[in-house]
DNA sequence: TATAATAAAATTGTCGACAATTTTAGATTT
DNA sequence: AAATCTAAAATTGTCGACAATTTTATTATA
């Protein structure tokens, strides 16, 4: 699951690494308590530290912090869900606009092998590329609009907080062959320079994604 | 200017208050270095405030970091003001959509009573209230979409990085009458629960604002 | 003189301790 | 017994000092 690895090179950067990956693969509970102590005892690290990848943390939306009382996992409810697919709709909508002007054929066709390889291993039954593989096909449009900051807000703030959700709600991998599809309409568009299309086309994977996870979530 | 007035209960918020206000008013100007002690001594607090004020500019975008080097304020160019207006468009356009949808009509209409009292001072030659005012009309819109992500990613993040913008290349106060224009149309498109329209004419203005503010930027 | 190696200075990263605030537990009162 | 006040414990916020790294200044070499 490794596109888009970031280098971490400061002690307050592995644990803040190490901490978002406990959290959004569920190792770390929504809704618990982040202690400063605890946490730096159980990393070896100071607290100043920890303190700063709480920091970072809240920055990116996964914790929620109270002066003087302490900082909390994000609790997963319907309408936060509801709130960041909005969001996503809209920035990756713009992505996919954008792509579509600026990527390089050359990206552009490895994207579309990509999902043809995809596509084959779905076929032999291997459905667990399917996330990893939903992921890089998003990553890879978003790198296309060749919007920095747009690329750093996504890959930093929006997906690891859609990944907690889709963790934590147990969605491992359905919904595979139709997202297919949707992917490699949004490739035809993008590669016919088509960006108001690409866009529509993305807007809508995104509700439909969107809409299956609701579902789920709505039966708990 | 103080609608959405955040309140700075700890030292870290207060001096991170102030270190963003004076690097978006540009006291201090874009790709100056922030030495830790330097501020530190000049805020009078230690250097564990300073560093966490400066972590939380890093994750608005308002300075970069290296590590084991320091932090700069990001200096503004053409390419970094397209970007951020191509994320606002795509982010407000979806959040007059969603007014649209969610916002109270008695917030409507004291957004549109708003514009009308807005345009008589303008009528007389007011027009420092103008971009007070802008910034006001856009806030509401935001608030109305009652996505709480949404509010604070826009709050926090993109204003005072586009405020930024406009105080560094001295935008103060043109485009008085058309943008007003403009205001008024989406409100309509609100008031009517038109979402898709609402959402094109707020992108259309973004687009215009963008515009505007390139040129000034190409004549540098 | 220009370049490279080296040492000194300055800056950031990390740590443990103290201060301020909040939470918990116990005592007091009605 | 329930509610309120008080004191102790625990937690976060802030600080100054030391460690690690980078930058600058100096010296040595081609």
């Amino acid at each position: 699951m490794g596109f888009f690895q970031e280098q971490a090179v400061t002690s307050s950067d592995k644990t803040f690494f190490r901490l978002r990956e406990e959290i959004v693969e569920g190792e770390i509970s929504a809704g618990a308590k982040l202690s400063e102590v605890e946490l730096s005892t159980k990393y070896e690290v100071s607290r100043a530290v920890v303190r700063e990848a709480i920091n970072r943390l809240e920055a990116c939306n996964i914790v929620e912090r109270k002066a003087n009382v302490g900082a909390r996992v994000v609790t997963l409810t319907a309408e936060g869900l509801l709130e960041l697919y909005q969001i996503r709709e809209a920035l990756e909508g713009m992505a996919a606009r954008l792509a579509a002007q600026n990527m390089p054929e050359t990206e552009i066709d490895k994207l579309s092998n990509l999902l043809d390889d995809q596509f084959e291993l779905v076929k032999q039954g291997q459905s667990y590329y399917q996330e990893a593989g939903d992921l890089d096909f998003h990553y890879r449009i978003i790198v296309g609009t060749q919007n920095q900051q747009l690329i750093t807000m996504l890959s930093n703030g929006i997906y690891h907080l859609a990944r907690m959700y889709r963790v934590q709600l147990g969605m491992t991998g359905p919904r595979v062959t139709t997202a297919y599809d949707e992917h490699k309409h949004i490739v035809k568009a993008i590669a016919n320079r088509d960006g108001e299309l690409a866009e529509i086309l993305m807007r809508r994977h995104i509700q439909y994604s969107k809409n299956n996870i609701a579902v789920k979530l709505s039966k708990m």
